[in-house]
DNA sequence: GCCCCGTATATCAGCCCGATATAGGATGGG
DNA sequence: CCCATCCTATATCGGGCTGATATACGGGGC
């Protein structure tokens, strides 16, 4: 799966521009999958090739011209193709974590001021959720049962990160170990590591 | 924070191969940070250029020559400091989210297995962390806080996605709506979609 | 008048991912 | 005894994506 199809699926829900196609991705799969328009752009125009979608330009009114998308029957069939065969992946990149996995390099207002950075992330993409679901401009296309699953899944994990957070942020400051000099204690871990290695054992073991 | 971030890390824990810093992390981030060969050969060959790291070549023992690598004074100065300077991210990327997006347009055999596989995974990552945390051959260095606070909040986030799959794969079994043949409910979502681009908007409205 | 913001398209360098090649030793089944 | 398979170990490459940047028009605030 790649951003050409994320484009087709998006597409299905009728035409658009790449600008709204970004808009798309913002609003339903900010928590699990975003890109940007240097992948959108790309692949809309390998996707006008492959004649799996069509494009109009409408001068602007009021604003710069729009090329604006749509999705061909080729394009829906390869669409569902796609979705059959994709192995699906679930990928967490997590800078916040390796940080907080070498916190006791950093110093104590900074970690605080990272922790909190990132409990206002998670209520950001809450609001972005919930704001998602309560739009319902038209009845007779409410949400899908699998954009309230993926909402709720966002939710659920969101909440439970907030919650791990608040109740162990105060844990991450250093107790016990490396109560006098640092050198001395980094020095006798290094030591340690080496002979670890030496037996096949990894870097941390 | 990039790959050769990650490296000085991994090399902060003692001397290690560039096989070493990749089992490294599949060991304690494989939940939130993931780095093939690709990326850990290319950069160790760049912190040694920069004389951040040190090498040395073992002729192999029982095995192939292994080129272990080793933090310089001036490499644990610049990991701490990209450490401080570092705005932190978190990002999933998760097809398996998108795919259940689109779960409708799923056969319902493949919707189970893709569920089963995903609660699989998630299983075979608890696992690991586990490992990891029962992992303490040295009394001297046991995990630090930072370590124990990265491990639980993986531990607490996919207990929470496990809890959720459970509770709530049967709602994706389309319940209501496309009771009738399905061309006819696509091309009403098409049309209105059209109207709703025309009003800036977004393609799913 | 000016600046900033929102809409809209597009490109590019740099980084990363996944696949692939190579190679020796251990392990184990037929 | 041989072959297949796996583990250790290093390294490269193409394709794809990210983030930054450029361009341009219109509206609103000051």
């Amino acid at each position: 799966m790649d951003v050409k199809d994320l484009c087709l699926g998006a597409l299905t829900y009728g035409e658009a521009t790449g600008y709204d196609i970004k808009k798309f991705f913002e609003s339903s799969f900010s928590h699990c999958f975003l890109a940007g328009y240097g992948s959108i752009y790309p692949a809309l125009a390998e996707l006008t090739a492959e004649r799996f979608v069509t494009t109009r330009t409408v001068p602007g009114q009021g604003g710069p011209s729009r090329k604006i998308y749509r999705l061909t029957e080729a394009g829906r069939k390869v669409f569902l193709t796609r979705l059959r065969e994709t192995v699906p992946q679930h990928k967490v990149k997590s800078e916040f974590l390796v940080l907080m996995h070498f916190a006791e390099h950093l110093p104590p207002e900074r970690l605080d001021a990272i922790l909190d950075e990132r409990l206002d992330d998670i209520q950001r993409q809450l609001k972005l959720i919930q704001a998602f679901e309560g739009r319902v401009t038209d009845p007779d296309a409410p949400h899908s049962p699998g954009a309230r699953f993926v909402c709720g899944f966002g939710k659920a994990v969101m909440a439970a990160a907030s919650d791990y957070i608040h109740a162990h942020r105060s844990g991450l400051r250093r107790p016990g170990r490396q109560a006098n000099g640092s050198k001395k204690t980094v020095r006798a871990r290094t030591k340690h590591a080496q002979t670890a290695s030496r037996n096949r054992g990894y870097p941390n073991a």
